[in-house]
DNA sequence: CGACCATTTGATATGGATCAAGCGATGTGG
DNA sequence: CCACATCGCTTGATCCATATCAAATGGTCG
């Protein structure tokens, strides 16, 4: 599905359309982006693996999934992206990955060309974007080291990480399933459950609710951390 | 360690020091790189983890390995390099991984500086540099991937990996050791042995020696590749 | 030849997967 | 407003792939 005139690709797999929005811009973060922002409702699609990468995205808020799938159905969930987050920004000129809104989020779209366009005439664009690009290659290091662990030791990973990302204080409020954790760790969704009530059990984290975390015990997480 | 004068930075955790050798440029790839030819012995470090990262190095001939390690040794190599490969170009100023001759190697290394002023002037070459770090991130990206297979499956993907990088033909000579594979496949050393045994007796591979690896049956093979 | 190191093979243990059932919120229609 | 279906999550019982521990084999080099 190659995109048309003014719209990024993307299929409506979910009952809702992507609905455009008036045209914003970026307050802060790597580019001075204006372009389309975007509402795509909860598991929507936002583009496909081998999908041509024509544009790069911005989550001003909700939360997307960036993953691979073995031909089996296995789901490899490479990162999420949480709001200033800056994804699709590939190197070569198609998606790696599949992307998917995990709860309906608004996206800021931006033509690849573009940002390009801008990099060449301003070297501190360029710049930013090698920023985004070691940023990259960066987490997917620590995420290749993550899935050699232990499951305590991936989810401690895994918890401090939405920690450092998204937290109020030590209040973590996830916005995906134990599914979706389950396929970026590695692990089954089971583990994933049984793991975090043993820590609840063992007072380092307690649980509201199930996507409410609160860290009690940090230094008992870090000490996982391995 | 600080790199002094015209010498890369490197600890001689082996026996024999890096030799240099008279100045060469590499015939093709990514970059003209013109710098030092060094030699490298079997299991010398070539930088280590959180290191400047100063220069760029080009495999010219042998083998080496990128790996992390948690700090209870635990340890996993996140790339291998083969002669012709570029590595060691950090888009930070840090080096993520360590690096380390798994062969007594030889080694161009160039300043990163040199690389990146000539970047500068010739849009070609930062083009070559985006080349690199998209090879590296879809590299990445792979082996998170492979890291959520079975065993067979790993194996047989990394055969593949190999066969596509060196092979003459279905022989594959394999630089590394039965601890290195298991450590780039999250595996152990005992699993990697019996499933290659296992291949043999599906009559998938031979294995005239253990480091000699002949593809018998690359159907078989890419199936488990999933 | 003998020491050393890498590899293979064997026996057993175990962490996490799998299969299956129960539970608690949320929402829908009668 | 309540009965009921649905969905996401938790918990339990069992299984299995891979790890671990241990010993044997084989190849290499002084």
């Amino acid at each position: 599905m190659l995109p048309t005139a003014s719209c990024p690709s993307h299929q409506t797999t979910s009952p809702r359309a992507p609905q455009p929005l008036p045209p914003a811009h970026s307050l802060s973060g790597p580019f001075e982006m204006v372009g389309a922002a975007m509402n795509f409702g909860r598991n929507m699609e936002i583009y496909g693996e081998s999908e041509p990468a024509d544009y790069v995205y911005k989550v001003v808020s909700g939360a997307v999934r960036a993953y691979r799938t073995l031909h089996d159905g296995r789901r490899q969930i490479a990162a999420f992206y949480l709001p200033g987050d800056t994804f699709g920004l590939e190197v070569d000129s198609t998606h790696v990955c599949s992307a998917e809104a995990i709860t309906d989020s608004i996206i800021l779209v931006v033509k690849r060309r573009a940002i390009v366009s801008q990099a060449n005439r301003d070297p501190k664009i360029a710049q930013q974007m090698w920023t985004l690009a070691g940023q990259e290659l960066q987490r997917f290091q620590s995420h290749m080291l993550l899935l050699v662990k232990n499951a305590q030791e991936r989810i401690a990973t895994f918890l401090l990480e939405m920690a450092d990302r998204i937290a109020t204080s030590d209040e973590v409020h996830l916005p995906m399933s134990r599914q979706d954790i389950a396929d970026y760790l590695g692990l089954t969704m089971e583990t994933i459950s049984r793991t975090l009530t043993q820590l609840e059990n063992e007072e380092a984290i307690a649980l509201p609710t199930s996507r409410h975390v609160v860290l009690r015990n940090r230094t008992a997480l870090n000490s996982l951390n391995a």
